[in-house]
DNA sequence: GGACGGTGAAACTTCAGGTTGCCTC
DNA sequence: GAAGTTTCACCGTCC
């Protein structure tokens, strides 16, 4: 049996089931599938009020706004991290409510969220990393299949690995029902992980000299697993003396400083730009990478050079990707603006890095300048979910960049930074920022208002409320005119 | 004869997800 | 590595 079959199988049983595949594409192309199959055998009555509802959480529907709503309306939905939140919420409610049958996704929804069903089926054992389609972690399988059976509700569940030939029948067999989980393994060693926790370490005063440093990692989980104390100490120290040339601490005779001579118990103090990345949040390397860029800018810098700024960071991963027909032009692009980092060489092992932080500063920049989500999908392959969370990201680190602004003294810039800022919250051109102001005015309305020479502040006082009634209806226009202090 | 439309095979493209972090209305 | 999408050759139909 393959899926849409056993998809249809479960909805005449009168029961539900998640079907785990392992890209965004194929959720969807399988929800499609078996939606088909449920309209061709008539064996779910629509549910129109809910499809239409799903369809209009934004202002305007997208494409993918569109394929979910006539999914949903059959019950079948699919879910993954291009979905808005409030899709996702709508999903995960009306499929503990029985309404929706079957929900094709992504791994999102074995971790996390508690959304157990009669069935759980998983199509893709398989899943694309940098060493090409590798079988996934037998802890995956586990939380995946784990989510078969709804305790108090059903007395079994049912959990069925697709495989395509005997063959794979086998492997999947030995690999993962009779195989043991993988050992956890500690996250901390990665480096922008452990720079982060050594630098909030020194800012909360929790250690003070290297000493106390290693002393400290020695009791986690990951020198239990590391084991090899020396190479540790090693690599803690590499981390200090970073933190020390980012200034970010100050180490006690810091002339003489050098890696092999640090003395584990020279006294370490945070600096004040030390304190404040640490308080921020964000990778040292990360706020090293903007404070270079700062220092470089000035009141004729462009706002896609500090765009681009943020993008290039890790904490911004994944950039957008760039396919092979739009690399020339997105080449071009990158030499049309005056960025605030130096280009790197294009031979350079990280120049595509740099490449598609450009195209993801161009997506920003169609943001604010008001291109609809619908052609952001199209022109950059990214889908509503996908550009939230970006958003989110993105204004992190623009509030994280004028905090640095002001400890090293650029204040000229700093007005610039929070009309980007929020320029990006609102995904607007400069012109409406005066009225993003008012409450339930989002980019949509300002607009409309602009376009009826609503500009300001003083533009809504004046504006007789029955004109502004017109323009935005009868209840905003009101709550506006209450918000400039006029009565009516 | 040529415009148009449908079909299917070959060529090409792309590939999961995520937490907190700050401030303020 | 494979699913999904795009492209393109091919054929039949209609005007």
């Amino acid at each position: 049996m393959d899926v849409i079959d056993l998809a249809i199988d479960t909805i005449k049983k009168g029961k539900q089931a998640l079907i785990f595949v392992n890209t965004k594409r194929s959720a969807e192309s399988v929800a499609e599938k078996i939606r088909d199959e449920v309209i061709k055998k008539e064996i779910i009555k629509p549910l129109n009020k809910l499809s239409e509802k799903i369809l209009n959480v934004l202002e305007k529907p997208t494409k993918q706004c569109e394929k979910l709503s006539k999914c949903i309306k059959y019950g079948i939905a699919f879910h993954h991290s291009g979905l808005l939140q409030k899709q996702k919420n709508i999903i995960e409610d009306n499929f503990r409510n029985n309404k929706i049958r079957i929900i094709c996704c992504t791994p999102t929804l074995a971790y996390g969220v508690d959304l157990p069903a009669f069935r759980s089926i998983i199509r893709d054992l398989k899943r694309y990393t940098q060493h090409g389609l590798t079988y996934i972690p037998v802890l995956d399988y586990m939380q995946m299949s784990g989510r078969a059976g709804r305790p108090g509700k059903d007395e079994k569940g049912e959990a069925i690995a697709i495989a395509k030939t005997d063959e794979e029948k086998e492997r999947i067999y030995e690999r993962y029902i009779k195989g043991e989980p993988e050992k956890i393994q500690s996250k901390l060693a990665v480096e922008p992980v452990l720079r982060t926790y050594i630098l909030s370490l020194i800012a909360s005063d929790i250690v003070k000299n290297q000493n106390q440093l290693n002393n400290f990692f020695k009791k986690t989980f990951w020198a239990f697993q590391f084991k090899d104390t020396n190479k540790l100490k090693n690599i803690i120290q590499k981390m200090i003396l970073l933190l020390n040339d980012f200034k970010f601490i100050s180490i006690e005779n810091n002339d003489f400083i050098s890696a092999d001579m640090i003395n584990n118990n020279f006294n370490i103090e945070i600096t004040r730009l030390g304190k404040r990345v640490a308080e921020l949040y964000i990778d040292p390397l990360t706020a090293n990478h903007i404070i270079k860029c700062i220092k470089k800018a000035n009141k004729k810098t462009d706002d896609i050079a500090f765009i681009q700024m943020i993008s290039h960071t890790l904490e911004m991963r994944p950039l957008l990707n760039i396919r092979s027909k739009e690399y020339d032009d997105i080449q071009e692009k990158s030499l049309e603006f005056d960025f605030l980092e130096n280009e790197p060489n294009m031979y350079d092992i990280y120049y595509d890095d740099y490449l598609k932080s450009i195209k993801t500063a161009l997506f920003f920049n169609d943001w604010i300048n008001e291109i609809d989500e619908e052609t952001l999908m199209e022109k950059y392959n990214i889908r509503p979910g996908e550009i939230r969370s970006k958003l989110d990201m993105a204004d992190w680190l623009i509030y994280s960049s004028q905090e640095i602004t002001k400890i090293i003294g650029k204040i000229d810039i700093l007005t610039q930074l929070m009309k980007l800022r929020a320029r990006l919250k609102y995904g607007i051109k400069q012109e409406l920022l005066p009225l993003i102001k008012f409450k339930n005015i989002g980019r949509v309305r300002a607009r409309l208002l602009y376009r009826n020479n609503i500009r300001n502040v003083k533009d809504v006082k004046n504006i007789p409320y029955e004109k502004l009634s017109r323009i935005v209806g009868k209840n905003i226009a009101k709550s506006m005119k209450e918000q400039v202090g006029i009565k009516i």
